[in-house]
DNA sequence: ACCTTAAATAATAATAATTATTAATTAGAT
DNA sequence: ATCTAATTAATAATTATTATTATTTAAGGT
């Protein structure tokens, strides 16, 4: 795979660095700092949760990781096309959500936007998932 | 004031609770527990912090002040209106930001999605605000 | 292949944020 | 005025995150 292709200048490629991207990239989700951290562990047993802490913020600085806002405890994906999220109110499962559309016409409204000079945007659904829809109902 | 005016069972106004519903409401912005813990002390000195995470917790429940969705700390707001966000990377403000459009698109757009029963939408725009991109510069 | 060195790591301590516990207090109902 | 479930204050406990430091290591130069 290919690893730290950034404007680098001393970057190094440690096992734990490169785990934890790879684990990210196959995770293919929003996991929490916790969850990165037992995910790796199979593959580095000895490794500290102040290392996750550290690549993790390190990979998100570098832009080869996004943090995601959520309430509560940080989570990360290595999903780098601008997309936006669904939310479970109930679970608190977030899924992805690509829509060309919609970013454009964020993207739009963001440039009539004065005082601020907008970077990017993302938009969040709240709702329902299906699996605790049924539980609700009977 | 008009208080707590929900389709309440037993919810007793406190002082405590009062207060802090009323710092939210003249605050007009997005205070962490702390920003209404100090904000609340000057007329309820004696306030326990587990009592405004209590209330807050409580307030958001009841639907009469928002939970803010934000990468750190728990923030909350009294702004009921369906409203978006400006942020700045840099120092963290958050602006409030009314697009009666862009919540109706993106309503729209959320009908369109299925598996989850959309409830409610808002956007995030990232940027920097002009305090701080005039130190940026120079 | 060996040296050098700045960067990274593991282990752990420290801090900050949040939640739980419990005895005392109180708003609101009777 | 009395009653009682809800709320509160104080504080302990738990989680999440950051800081510290001695040790290890990746990568560049010889
Ligand atoms: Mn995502
Ligand atoms: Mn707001
Ligand atoms: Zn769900
Ligand atoms: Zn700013």
């Amino acid at each position: 795979m290919d690893g730290l292709n950034t404007s680098a200048k001393t970057i190094k490629y440690t096992n734990q660095r490169m785990e934890i991207l790879k684990f990210l990239r196959e995770f293919n989700g929003h996991p929490t700092v916790d969850d990165v951290y037992e995910g790796v562990k199979c593959k580095l047993s000895r490794i500290s949760k102040a290392t996750v802490y550290n690549n993790l913020r390190f990979l998100a600085e570098k832009e080869l990781i996004k943090e995601v806002n959520t309430k509560g405890v940080s989570r990360f994906e290595a999903n780098l096309v601008t997309h936006h999220h669904i939310i479970c109110l109930e679970c608190g499962d977030i899924k992805d959500y690509e829509s060309e559309e919609l970013t454009e016409y964020s993207l739009n409204v963001a440039s009539k936007i004065d005082g601020f000079k907008i970077e990017s945007t993302d938009t969040n659904f709240y709702g329902y998932c299906n699996k605790c829809r049924r539980k609700q109902n009977g």
